[in-house]
DNA sequence: CAATTGGGTTCTTTCAATGAACCTTAGTCT
DNA sequence: AGACTAAGGTTCATTGAAAGAACCCAATTG
């Protein structure tokens, strides 16, 4: 892709947000963030991306205020900011786009509202309380279209089979809780 | 971009959805389609993209059945089908966030409810009613960070200086039309 | 019958994606 | 001290899509 994110005559906000987060892998690696991963090493063994392209939608990222690059314990951390984690409509409603028309066992992901326990709605909605629910406030839980973690799939794979809350990061411990 | 459209490991619904829109322009052409533009030459016109990629595009998304091609009056036309306006939220929340942190004077669209004129939030409800508003009932209006047109525009862009109804086709002589 | 319009295809050049190998820094083990 | 490992990258050759210009062809129109 020649100018990969760069579409000169459209000032549109749209094409604004496209260069942005519209390149090949960049809304999965954003996706997976939500989820909770947040170390190099773990986007390269989820997404099965080449490492050369990871260390350039990142960079992209932190570049454009989406992610944060910290110190954590014992290694770097990558986290949405508040631009990024605003980007949760695009992701819930291209998920939700997914699940209607290319999936075939229902949804994978069923989404929460942490403090009633109702279910999300493609709008962001709980349908218990009628609110928009941030997603600090959503719990992502496996739905009926997730197949079972195979014995070769990486502890992130494994980890995102129980339930937990977006954003927190995923634990390697996470992936051995028995349900 | 080799494998442009597949994302191998990746069965998440997300992935799905990138596989169908998640390609270089892919997400423009939708764009312009619930705009009104329609036909081969406005595309190429509005969006100066390669006539190639169009063409690969949109054979594409009518392969995917997101659009399809259908023989108008006097020339081929490109329509979004259902699953394909099923995309409207999708391009919403991504012209939102365009707006809320790359745009600086404002939105450039406004959309309203055509029943009650009230103003479409970026979750898809009209103010006034609280009801979520398909795009067949939704008015796109310039906003405060539109430009007026260029002498040079092309027809498309200047007809879509004015107020009128998503998915209506375009046509010629709204370009004309004075306010 | 020449010119125009609409809807493409073909061509070459450019440049990003891929995947494997290599590098660097910081601990940890013995 | 020296070896080993983990984390987080960079470098490299190859592949293949995007860009942009030129060409093609069928149907109208003057």
């Amino acid at each position: 892709m020649a100018l990969p994110n760069d579409y000169a005559g459209q000032a549109c906000s749209l094409a604004r947000s496209l260069e942005t987060i519209g390149e090949r892998w960049t809304l999965l690696i954003i996706r997976d963030a939500f989820w909770g991963v947040r170390r190099y090493a773990d986007f390269t063994d989820h997404l099965a991306i080449p490492r050369a392209v990871l260390a350039s939608r990142l960079k992209a990222l932190v570049a454009a205020g989406v992610m944060t690059k910290v110190a954590g314990e014992r290694h770097l951390e990558y986290q949405l900011t508040g631009k990024g984690e605003a980007l949760w409509p695009v992701v819930l409603s291209l998920m939700s786009w997914g699940d209607d028309f290319c999936a075939t066992g229902g949804p994978r992901r069923l989404f929460r509202h942490a403090a009633d326990g109702g279910l999300i709605d493609r709008s962001g909605r709980c349908d218990a309380c009628g609110t928009p629910v941030p997603p600090a406030d959503t719990i992502v839980a496996p739905g009926p279209g997730l197949e079972p973690p195979a014995d070769d799939d990486s502890w992130v794979t494994t980890a995102l089979t129980r339930p937990h809350r977006l954003l927190e990061p995923l634990r390697a411990a996470d992936a051995a809780a028995v349900p």
